[in-house]
Parts: structure tokens; C-alpha cells; sequence
DNA sequence: GCGACAG
DNA sequence: ATCTTGTCGC
């Protein structure tokens, strides 16, 4: 899996704009189900109470049985704040740091967040896949932007997220009666594929496997790291406050 | 102008 | 995101 190196943060909001608008045209919106699909990544990560460490982890699952076969964290310092539409430049960093550490080579990474269904069509999952160069599509548990009816109360029922005339994504039911998640495409995976993985990965609870292995993974190595006492050798990427 | 706003 | 345990209900 390439591994490109995260830019330093941008300095400026006006600069991470143009950093999503540069990387758009590389997003491939099509593509059926990776093959072989073999190993599932989960990506997550856990914030401090203050917000200024963050905890990224991966977990790697077993296509068939939906079991965990390995788990990779890295901590890092947090260098840019939470603006709705600019969450990968706070996150990125934590996850590819995870990701380099894996042995096993996802096949499919699977998003906290939005892909596509994002303001500039550049959500979370766009820029990891784009950086990573392997099939990405995102799962969010709010709504953030578009328009949806309320999908059936079935477990499989879904509906179109609409935004500007165009479909962004699928507001998708993985337990009866139980609020939906939204599934967008992140990169080089149709919708309809993303959204029927995303159903196959929570055979049991609301959220996938993916998500809730990597939640947890990312909320333990937070703690293990700040009782470890890292605030020494926390890896601080080049600090650039925006505003 | 005002409010909303992934994690 | 995070602060937080038990508890009411199927």
C-alpha cells in the first residue's frame, strides 16, 4: 500500500481548502468489491479530554469471520482544530502513522466519516484513499450534509443522501428499527458496493465491526499512552495553528 | 444575516 | 470528540 507522507498541516483554512480542491480530481467515485478481499481495515481515533493528543488505530479484520487479526496505533499531537469539512487534516496524521505499522496490507479501509457526501466532495474517506491509493468508503453515525427520506425499518433498507441534485451517498438501516448510519464512497468503490460491505460488516450491532474494533482499539491506546506518561515523547508533526 | 455543522 | 453508571425495556 503506498504511504504517502502527510504534508505538514496547512496553515491556514484558505490553504486546507485548496489542499482538498488539488486532491479531488485524483478521487475515483466507481469500482466493484476489491479481490480478493481478504483483510478489512478499521480506522479510528480517540481525542484527549483537551483535545490535544489523539490516539489513531487501525484494526485489521478477516473478511469471513469479522475477527480482528492485528491492530496498529500511533499517538501524535494534535495541530489543527475541528472545522466541519476539514476533520481529515486532524485525523490523517494519527492514522497513517497507524497504517505504516501494519503488516498485513488492507485490501479495503473502511472510514469513520464521510467520503464524497462532504461540502467539496472530499470528506475523510476521499483523502485517505487518495493517499493510500487502496479502495476507501466512509461510515458516519450523524448526518452532516445533504437531504434523505427515512429508510424502511428493515435491517438492509436504505435510501439516497441527495445534495445539490446529485446522490452522495446511502443512508443505510444495519439493525431493525434502529437509526441508520451513512455510507458514502471514499475512493475507487462504488456506493452501491460500499453500502452493501457496509451492511456485511455489521451483521450484529448498528455500527460495522471495522468501526467499533477501531473505536475501542483507539480509545486504549489513548489511555495506555497518557497513563504511560507520553507527554514527552509525543511525535509532533510541524505545528501550524490555523487562526 | 442566522443557524447548522463528520469527529 | 469528550464528560459518564446505572438502568428501563425488549
Amino acid at each position: 500500500m503506498k504511504l504517502e507522507p502527510f504534508p505538514a498541516a496547512p496553515a491556514t483554512e484558505a490553504d486546507a481548502v485548496a489542499e482538498q480542491d488539488r486532491l479531488r480530481p485524483l478521487v475515483q467515485t466507481q469500482g466493484a468489491a476489491p479481490e480478493p478481499l481478504r483483510w478489512i481495515a478499521g480506522l479510528d481515533v480517540a481525542y484527549a479530554v483537551d483535545e490535544s493528543c489523539v490516539a489513531g488505530a487501525v484494526t485489521v479484520l478477516d473478511a469471513e469471520t469479522l475477527t480482528v487479526v492485528e491492530t496498529a496505533t500511533a499517538l501524535r499531537s494534535v495541530d489543527f482544530p475541528y472545522i466541519p469539512g476539514l476533520l481529515a487534516f486532524r485525523e490523517i496524521p494519527a492514522l497513517l502513522d497507524a497504517l505504516g505499522k501494519l503488516i498485513h496490507v488492507p485490501d479495503l479501509l473502511v472510514c469513520d466519516g464521510y467520503g464524497l457526501a462532504h461540502p467539496r466532495r472530499f470528506g475523510l474517506a476521499c483523502h485517505l484513499g487518495v493517499l493510500t491509493d487502496v479502495p476507501t468508503f466512509g461510515v458516519a453515525k450523524t448526518a452532516f450534509i445533504g437531504t434523505f427520506d427515512e429508510p424502511g425499518q428493515a435491517r438492509g433498507d436504505s435510501s439516497d443522501l441527495v445534495d445539490g441534485g446529485e446522490v452522495i451517498g446511502r443512508v443505510l438501516r444495519t439493525q431493525p428499527k434502529i437509526k441508520p448510519v451513512f455510507v458514502s464512497t471514499g475512493h475507487r468503490i462504488a456506493l452501491d458496493v460500499a453500502t452493501g460491505l457496509a451492511l456485511r460488516l455489521a451483521p450484529e450491532y448498528r455500527l460495522p465491526e471495522t468501526t467499533r474494533t477501531s473505536d475501542q482499539a483507539s480509545r486504549r491506546a489513548l489511555a495506555a499512552g497518557l497513563a504511560t506518561g507520553l507527554a514527552t515523547g509525543l511525535v509532533t508533526g510541524p505545528a501550524h495553528p490555523v487562526n
